[in-house]
Order: C-alpha cells, then sequence, then structure tokens
DNA sequence: AATATAACGCAACAGTGTTGCATTAACAAA
DNA sequence: TTTGTTAATGCAACACTGTTGCGTTATATT
C-alpha cells in the first residue's frame, strides 16, 4: 500500500474528521466538496485512510457507508465490537465507547461484528 | 396496506423462507427465480412480507438487504434485537437465537438495533 | 532539475433497488 | 358463473451509491 502523500484532500478530509465528534457519511462529505474534489477522489481517500488504520467504516440504516476516527485501532487489528449510534430523526451517527459483552456461539469462530442502536439523540429525545 | 393475496409470487417466496432456516438475500431470491418473477415483483412481495410482520430485514455485509422469517415478532412491534451471523468465507447469514443485552446510553432512547456478527461458521471453521 | 510513481479528474460503468404505467389476475359480491 | 374492483405483475426506464480505466497532474525522492 505505498505511502500517503500529504495532499490537498488528504489533508481536508482528515480536518473534516478531527474537527467533528461524530462519524460522517461519504455521500455528506461529497455533497459538501463537490466544488473542490472529485467524489472518485474521495471515495479513494476515505478508503486509503481505511487501509491505514486512521478511520474505520461501517454500514449506516440505509446502507451508507460512514466513516469515523479510529481510536486504539492499529491498522492490522482494529477493535473487534464498533457499537455506532444512528438517531432515527436527525440521521446523525455517534461511535460509543460502551463496550458490548459478545454473545457466545457454539461452533462459530466469530472475527469482527457490527452493532448498530438507533433511536433519538439527546437533541431529538424531548 | 390492503390484502395480501395469494398470489404465485407470494406462494413461492413463502415457500423459500419456510424450507430455508437461514436468511436469503434478495439478490439470491432474484437470481433464482429469475425465470419466473420480475424482479421488481420479488422485491415488492419481499417489502409486502416485511411490512406485514412476516418476515423481517436487515443489511448484511455489503450492505446487501436479507431476510428472514419472523420469530415472536408482530406487525407493529420487532422483537429490539436482531443478532445475525454472516460468515465471511461462504457467505451465509443465520439468525442467532441468543440474546444480548443493550448497553444502556445516556440521553438516548434506544428503539432499535442490528448487531450483525461475522466470522466462520461451523462448514468453513476447520 | 530530473525522475518515479502516487494521486487526481473525468467519464463511463456496475449493482442493488425504485418508480410509472399499462396489463393481468385475485377475490368479493351480484 | 359472471361482473366489477383493485391489488399484483411485467416492463422499461430510472435513481443512487460506489467502482474502474486511463490519461494527466502533483508529490516527494535522487
Amino acid at each position: 500500500m505505498g505511502v500517503i502523500r500529504k495532499t490537498k484532500a488528504v489533508e481536508v478530509l482528515l480536518n473534516e474528521f478531527n474537527n467533528s465528534s461524530t462519524a460522517i457519511s461519504a455521500k455528506k462529505l461529497i455533497a459538501e466538496l463537490d466544488s473542490t474534489f472529485n467524489k472518485t477522489t474521495i471515495y479513494r481517500v476515505l478508503d486509503k485512510l481505511e487501509d491505514d488504520g486512521i478511520l474505520h467504516s461501517f454500514l449506516g440504516k440505509e446502507g451508507l457507508k460512514w466513516y469515523a476516527k479510529c481510536n486504539g485501532c492499529t491498522a492490522s487489528e482494529h477493535a473487534d465490537l464498533h457499537p455506532h449510534f444512528q438517531c432515527l430523526s436527525c440521521g446523525k451517527v455517534e461511535c460509543l465507547t460502551v463496550s458490548v459483552t459478545l454473545p457466545k456461539i457454539p461452533n462459530k469462530k466469530i472475527e469482527t461484528s457490527q452493532l448498530l442502536l438507533q433511536g433519538k439523540c439527546e437533541a431529538c429525545f424531548v
């Protein structure tokens, strides 16, 4: 996987994630940065950042791909469980820090998992 | 949502799920029944069966939509947590019967959740 | 400055899933 | 059984996120 060059696209995207405490969908990034970067570039930079262990990705409610900064993940080994929360009202997605104990399934070797909790966030839950 | 008519498509699709202990992706059903039914019909019947609480759906690894028979779900209220297992080798998806205790998140109202465990099934895990 | 090659933009494509509309089939009532 | 209502179907075209090929540009190394 070559070296990461510090291009404008990499810089801008990293900034987005450093300034955001929530996860961001590829769709939103493309919409926001449409006039600045080609969508292909955005997809490729996100892929690369994920490969290099800087971001991790997961699928949100409608099959959209979301990205967020990794915490305590290395390029080769991500934390086993990535719990995320998506607000059904405003659509916002957050990474959760709580840990979930996985069920032990007989005759199966669990390698990874994705847990998506859905409901209402504090802003929408009144 | 009108009445469900017992059409050939409904009959055949229900049969598929009654004869299968695992979840089935819309993609696979379309591939299998291509010569019999139009894909639009298949998507619409699956939607309808889900609306009526007979099937439930969830997203698999690549954002593909999977369907499985509901157990203990009603049309209005599905069981809170749907744990599923997808084999990363053969792609098979199963509904799990184990229950998972959800983490309690402050200031959030969890309404539903999707837990997808990924790894190797007994057939592929040797 | 010259060179190697990663990253980029563009266009065209891939795949799953959706929509509009005219036609057909299921079901209830006469 | 026939009639009438309307749900269900097939077809074609579309919508959308994400991908691929390729020629060009920019980064970093020598």
